[in-house]
DNA sequence: CTGAAAGCGCTAACAG
DNA sequence: CTGTTAGCGCTTTCAG
């Protein structure tokens, strides 16, 4: 190797090329010199095997979550973990996660192939990263469901109270009913919303009924809107309203097929009916109008968790919950 | 390890484990025993480092396609390797490379890391590509711009064709003028679709110069709709009409925009200005109207390069191109 | 500061 | 059919 070619041993090659301890200068540029004329590039493998690093870390994305691949919260958090990646050595491995065969997962986690590995589920039901628990550092985005994962680390928006403050912001700013629709209620990122809703609305003895449920789809929202409307048709008056003046809806997705579910009825936003949506997806600013919606910083998110996890595998210490702030972003529908 | 507890040599171990040639039935069994006592897992980078394969292969993914990650075309893309990656033993190493270093790309390459690679790229000013040729099975997707790279494998639709064939579809609807909105023209998506709405153009003896830029965004298509509307006011009397009765888009976001742009002139799709788009992506459908597309089998691209890509792996010949078929998707624009 | 030596865990001829 | 023998290319004590 380019041992011979410096006049040194591997031993000091090695040193050189991983800016080990301190090493003769003249040796140093011998090696570089050398380096440079063969043009030589270590091998990760062979390196990996004598150093049990493998600089790699794994991206888990469940198989249902790859389905909603097209999901606008998805792409920047990758982008954010990439992002985040470049300064290191770091190599991504994205893998996605048979949820029917949990244990190709586990063996690959297991399998000595990545120095640790990042979570990215919007679901719950998934168990099989319990176990490997201590065998790897592990981040996950988003608060995990389950509880025995409850004590790792993540890193997430804070929901409820976001969700808390966008139903606040709609009742301050003179809306008397403010309606929800919420998310799946399988998913941290629903229930969480949910709760903050009605943490607001409990908080000013509003009505906790005037809810109803979509799975974070366009057109789930647009369904539940009409439910909405149906059930709480305009009070007192026959006239063409509804029997609530705002709507606080847990993402952008849903939001915009409330409004557009809405406006088939009649109802204009913000005209009769204020909304919030939540995310600040690619598509909220150009809607029509421009949605207001609580912005979450799913680049970041990926930052952080890759940050952290990187930390985690340099041995340090971290505080197992890191919440990224979000913040409301007044457009033009409430 | 293993071969003790079963009771053979570390080579029988690696057959069976590998279901490799012929080995005794009772040798199997008791392998696979001592297997599931111990929970062993082999370990791939000792696995690598003398079989000389990584069992990895690298999706590249340009920093700037990375930005347009939430790109919908790319989202199944990346679907559809990973699913065809699921029936194999390959791993995939997502690589965002960074267009400022590309040599970090090159190494990572050469450096063994991975047994071959997929680049999917809509642009062009890449050559960081050039020169590994031969080093590592690579596979294209979309056509390669470049012409030394040309003679490379890549999967792609036939962008000319489908485009040529979706005017002509308008044409022959019995649509007179149809104008375009062209992408950028140094990405093959965006020269070859406008060659195809040319080549129709051309062959009913149209007008070639009813033709607008974009750069495949929604507010690109937008402008350019805007422009061509200026450029080419209604013929003969001063109506509010356009001087095209048809346009064909060369992708649907830019559609979209320019559908929203038409109606704020007042023109409605499909009766004063029918319109056709191109991906049928996950929005087009949801459009209002829903968008008449020329649909790009995302996911089948992303299943066919990746098996292409493993079977130049293993060291299989295989054709340098591979052309998918689109489909003219009919819905309400046209 | 630097060589030498000893592996990391597995696969791959090569004999038997 | 199976054990033996060598490494894969690099890092890492351990002396010096």
């Amino acid at each position: 190797m380019v041992a011979a070619e410096a006049g040194v041993s591997r031993a000091t090659v090695s040193r050189v090329v991983n800016g080990h301890a301190s090493v003769a200068p003249e040796a140093v540029a011998a090696v570089h010199a050398a380096v440079a004329r063969l043009n030589y590039v270590p091998n990760r493998v062979a390196r990996s095997l004598a150093s049990r690093r493998t600089d790699v870390i794994a991206l888990i994305v469940p198989e249902s979550t790859s389905t909603v691949f097209a999901d606008p919260f998805f792409a920047p958090v990758v982008r954010g973990v990439a992002r985040a990646l470049a300064e290191t050595d770091f190599t991504l491995n994205l893998l996605v996660a048979s949820e029917t065969r949990p244990e190709k997962t586990r063996r690959y986690l297991l399998g000595g192939n990545v120095d640790g590995a990042l979570v990215v589920s919007h679901h719950s039901g998934d168990h099989s990263y319990l176990g490997l628990g201590d065998a790897l550092p592990i981040v996950f985005g988003g608060r995990p469901l389950n509880p025995e994962l409850e004590s790792r680390h993540y890193v997430d928006v804070d929901n409820r109270h976001a969700a808390r403050s966008a139903t606040e912001y709609l009742l301050g700013s003179g809306r008397r009913r403010v309606a929800t629709i919420a998310g799946p209620q399988d998913m941290p990122a629903g229930i969480d919303r949910l709760a903050g809703w009605r943490d607001a609305i409990e908080a000013v003895g509003g009505d906790v009924s005037l809810a109803e449920h979509g799975a974070f789809t366009q057109q789930s929202g647009a369904e539940a809107a009409i439910r909405l409307l149906d059930q709480h048709p305009a009070s007192g008056t026959g006239s063409t309203g509804a029997g609530f003046d705002a709507l606080f809806v847990a993402n952008d997705q849903m939001a915009a097929g409330a409004i557009q579910a809405l406006r088939m009825r009649g109802l204009a936003s913000p005209t009769d009916i204020a909304v919030v949506g939540f995310d600040d997806d690619a598509f909220a600013a150009t809607l029509d109008p421009p949605l207001t919606t609580v912005r979450q910083p799913a680049t970041e998110l990926g930052v952080s968790m890759t940050e952290l996890l990187v930390r985690l595998i340099s041995g340090e210490e971290a505080p197992h919950r890191t919440i990224i702030p979000t913040e409301l972003v007044r457009r033009g529908t409430a």
